[in-house]
DNA sequence: TCTGGGGTCCTAGGACCC
DNA sequence: TCTGGGGTCCTAGGACCC
């Protein structure tokens, strides 16, 4: 059996935690910019508000409303989800953190226990040491603790579904748009063919749903017949990508500006990469402007970092040449950011730089190493895993125009 | 010049998740 | 005036090789 502990209105209950004379009240939280809804409370959500729903627009009901609202706090959401996770872990071990509010756990070693009486032990202890209050769906496969949450959500907390006679009666009335995995088109493909609820996508034959659904389709299908598809990861992969961007909250159209907005996320971005002990190969940096404004100009490009120039540059550098290349004088841009590719472990990247036998490899090493080394000081080249450290050193100290820690601060353009 | 199967790698784009 | 910021997986199609 798995067991998946979500915590409710994430976002808004860290925000209560510290104002406990919001609860019962209706709360909601905004992303970025101030720019639109990203959680709400249950008494938000009884008022019609919903995430994605622009500030602007609903600025006059919130007031009316007496609404809490709050700008976004991704260091004490993070920090609170730490403690539940550390929670969790104090009652069983084998867990995979799937989001910031999320939690699977394996309770193959409480088959002892009663699956419901155990469950309200992790839900208490949780509201209790971090006054976060989460719900629990236990079932045997991630599809189905999903379904268990959901309907845990409504009231009674936990929701255990562990035989098949509880399994179909969850199913049958449950909408196909409310599945993990169902998103907006499949929900209207699904429905345009009268498949409305869980169960009648349950027992669609697997061919059909192969053909119309691929692969993951298949696996979900199976998940809802209880057989277990997508595994517990309990060791996190490395990542694959790594994004930095953020909508500019006004119009950018100065070369200028974009690169001292392009400098900031590059060293973000890097700064995650080095934290996960990570080197990249391929930079993807873009910009765009306003989607909501008629056609957008949404120009992107990739760098490779060894094929494209004659040296191994810094990320900044490479950021910043890529940006020089596309950026477009006469366009408004709203939003930009980078994203970096073809991510390895640094380690067996050092691996690699050591036993290039190529002559034309190594001497292009030297040369870049040479290279950035003029530029910035000795092992400044952040591609080697020895210069790792002295790439972050550089990106304190280097006294760029481009460079701003706060580029948020510059001056309005426009 | 035409014919052909099969394999791999890469990229773009779609769909989904929180 | 003002509309988030992350991620993953899958497929199709083209290039290239034997």
């Amino acid at each position: 059996m798995l067991a998946l502990i979500d915590c409710n209105s994430f976002y808004a209950s860290c925000e209560r935690v510290f104002q406990p004379k919001l609860n019962g009240k209706p709360v909601v939280v905004l992303s970025n910019n101030d720019g639109m809804v990203i959680a709400k409370s249950n008494e938000a959500k009884a008022l019609g508000l919903d995430i994605g729903l622009p500030y602007f627009q609903i600025k006059d009901e919130l007031k009316k409303h007496n609404v809490a609202v709050f700008s976004s706090n991704y260091t004490l959401y993070g920090d609170f989800s730490q403690r539940v996770v550390a929670t969790l872990r104090e009652l069983t071990s084998d867990i995979e953190i799937y989001s910031i509010d999320e939690v699977f756990a394996d309770l193959k070693g409480f088959a002892h226990k009663d699956p419901l009486a155990y469950g309200h032990e992790m839900r208490d202890t949780v509201k209790k040491w971090t006054g976060i209050p989460v719900s629990v769906g236990i079932a045997p496969s991630k599809a189905l603790t999903k379904v268990a949450n959901k309907l845990a959500k409504k009231g009674p907390g936990v929701v255990v579904l562990d035989t098949p006679e509880k399994i179909e009666q969850a199913l049958i009335g449950f909408p196909i748009e409310d599945i993990w995995g169902i998103g907006h088109q499949r929900a209207k493909m699904l429905k345009a063919l009268g498949i409305n609820t869980a169960k009648q996508l349950r027992d669609m034959p697997d061919l059909w749903i192969r053909k119309k659904m691929t692969i993951t389709g298949l696996r979900l299908v199976h998940e809802l017949r209880g057989i277990p598809c997508i595994p517990l990861e309990m060791q996190p992969e490395p990542k694959q990508q790594i994004i930095c961007s953020r909508s500019f909250g006004y119009f950018i159209t100065e070369q200028k500006d974009m690169e001292q907005a392009m400098t900031y996320y590059a060293s973000r971005a890097a700064e995650r990469m080095r934290d996960q002990g990570l080197v990249t190969s391929d930079i993807m940096v873009f910009f765009e402007t306003s989607r909501f404004n008629g056609p957008f100009y949404a120009p992107s490009k990739v760098m490779n970092l060894h094929r494209e120039t004659n040296y191994t540059p810094d990320i900044v550098s490479a950021t910043l040449a890529a940006t020089r290349q596309i950026f477009r004088k006469g366009y408004r841009y709203r939003k930009g950011g980078i994203m970096l590719l073809g991510l390895s472990s640094a380690k067996e990247r050092q691996y690699d730089l050591l036993s290039l036998r190529n002559e034309v490899q190594q001497e292009s090493l030297m040369k870049a190493l040479d290279g950035v080394n003029k530029k910035y000081g000795a092992n400044s080249l952040f591609f080697a895993a020895a210069g790792i450290r002295k790439e972050w050193q550089m990106m304190r100290q280097m006294k760029s125009p481009h460079y701003t820690t706060n580029w948020q601060e510059l001056p309005r353009c426009n």
